[in-house]
DNA sequence: CGGCAATGATAAACCGGTCTAGTGAACGGA
DNA sequence: TCCGTTCACTAGACCGGTTTATCATTGCCG
């Protein structure tokens, strides 16, 4: 028989189509035994059901959206999206919701894949990360009325839940453990200033530099590129009283200052502290291996789809979870300042 | 206007359901003054195709299916498979086909996805890597009859398309050009031994230790996770005799191997050579930067979805097509042996 | 015992497209 | 002038589910 149908169950079963879909959704209107006899033969001509069919009904597409709006180029290498992606996949997959994904260039691009997604009625509910400082995203959202869950930015989004880690904490948490080993002078080399988190980050250093009394901490901007983050550092080692410790928003540039500083000479951790704002085996292979903050990016990943079924489930009841603060993993790319 | 649909274009064009069918999709059955107008309308009301009722009649669902079936813990560090992802997006969103993602445990898992997939009528058509030798996958996807194409494995899988790189050819190169440099005693850290690309590099590996005369020439077996390159690194160096160039199947393993090797006092490249089968900035990052076969990971996937839509567009014209075969960068890993 | 509610089931409408059979008009050739 | 063909378009079935209105039974209560 070519792919089965409930009408093929309920002819077998001796009953109606419309019973047939309530045994199967679990649904009152049917006997017991009924069902238990629909469900079998369901399993004997092994039925699936056609998600189209379901969704043309307005039923749900059983399918989350995840638009990436990074360049190719930076997100090959960065080992915090797969992680993130598979964190997403075992809670989404546990729950048999697929995973559509799409990578863009920009927001715009991002945008109106939303658009289309949302009204070919492809997915129940989008994922967004990367927020922005007043990102056009979420007014798309409210207005296209689709549950979403925003990854890495602190609540306040109207409808949309949000699900994200105390950047502020864990950067005050880096910049008091290099205080007490003794520096004074401590940079930082973040991501790009438009997103929330850099912004949080950079924040978060201004004040812990102005409590501690720190002069010169301060933040470079970067793509998130290795090529970026070497050239930051390469400036920042280059000027005249130079930091003696620098924090980098990523392992990846994190990696990549420690060769430039291996290149000018300048001995790490002796002469210069690294810590890198994210921890991955990229983090432990280096030598010296690097002081991270580090979080379980992949339980990130299952949380924030936890926060989207729930959602899902009720798009009234959004909510706001904080996830575990990044602890720092002291290695060997941090040590006491000489003097 | 809740979501305008066709019927609401033909109202308003004063046509039917039927003609703005066929004027949107550009068949013959419409005049030209009407297609125009039809257009026009739908435009104007913003209309989009609902891609569920699409699906219903039969027709395409505009969506691939691609399933990973490797632990979740690999899968982050990889830069592979980012870089592979970004390209096959590119080439699919262009084409308006969007990607169905899941991250599964195992060959098992995946097949089930596979069969969920297609009689859910989710997707058009399957992308499928890591070919292993005589892979269950194959059989499957032609008892499903759903267009398929297989990365990273040569020809003759009966209606599946595949594209590949000469493995063997690279190999060869890089084996070639440590005998000339004067390495005799070479290793090989490959990756898990059940995938094809694995196979066709030990082999390769043998072959031109037969011809070239070399000794010792061996493939040690990991599951391409970093703590079994460092494990097989460690292995390798302590034993007597031992080599004096490694080649690792991942750019991972390779960093993690240097490591070890500067663990040991084994200097690179005076004491041991490193060449990774893999390029990334992971392989330029380190110190020594690392010698490595290097190709377009983001073409190679462009050029799986270029193969995919021509089988989508033409079901019985399956291709073998062979991409760009990996060309071997020389860096500070690599040197001559010293006597 | 009559009336009413609850239960189990059915038939048919419906979702938004695609596609086929059919219709009417215009046109061309003999 | 008449027939056959082509063209432009329409009406309606259809895809595989969900959902609603309806109906027949049964059970309960006063």
């Amino acid at each position: 028989m070519q792919r089965p149908t409930i009408a093929d169950i309920a002819r077998r079963a001796g009953v109606s189509k419309g019973a047939v879909s309530f045994a199967l959704n679990g649904r009152p209107g049917v006997s017991e035994a009924t069902r238990a006899r629909i469900l079998r033969v369901a399993e004997e001509i092994n039925w699936r059901p056609h998600s189209a069919a379901r969704a043309l009904g307005g039923a749900r597409a059983d399918a989350v959206g995840l638009v990436i709006a990074r360049p190719a180029r930076t997100l090959g290498v960065e080992p915090f999206f797969a992680r993130l992606l598979s964190g997403l996949q075992a809670e989404f997959s546990s729950q048999s919701i697929a995973l559509h994904l799409m990578i863009v260039e920009d927001t715009r691009a991002e945008i109106e894949i939303y658009r289309s997604w949302v009204s070919e009625r492809r997915v129940d509910g989008l994922v967004l990360i990367d927020l922005k400082v007043r990102d056009p995203r979420i007014a798309v959202v409210e207005q296209l009325k689709i549950p979403a869950v925003v990854v890495g930015g602190p609540g306040r989004h109207g409808r949309v839940s949000s699900v994200w880690a105390d950047d502020r904490a864990a950067m005050l948490s880096a910049v008091e453990y290099l205080a007490v080993l003794g520096h004074t002078r401590i940079a930082h080399v973040s991501g790009l200033p438009e997103f929330q988190h850099t912004q949080r980050r950079s924040r978060a250093l201004r004040d812990a530099a102005t409590r501690l009394k720190l002069p010169r901490a301060r933040s470079l901007h970067t793509d998130f590129s290795d090529a970026q983050g070497a050239a930051a550092t390469r400036k920042l080692l280059a000027g005249a009283g130079r930091p003696t410790a620098i924090i980098y928003d990523s392992d990846l540039m994190a990696v990549a200052g420690l060769g430039v500083a291996l290149e000018m000479g300048v001995a790490v951790p002796h002469e210069l502290s690294i810590i890198s704002f994210d921890d991955s085996v990229l983090a432990q292979l280096t030598h010296p291996s690097l002081t991270a903050l580090s979080r379980d990016t992949y339980r990130f990943g299952v949380q924030a789809a936890q926060a989207m079924t729930a959602v899902l489930a009720d798009p009234t009841k959004t909510k706001n979870h904080k996830t575990e603060t990044p602890r720092l993993i002291t290695r060997e790319s941090t040590s006491p300042t000489r003097n």
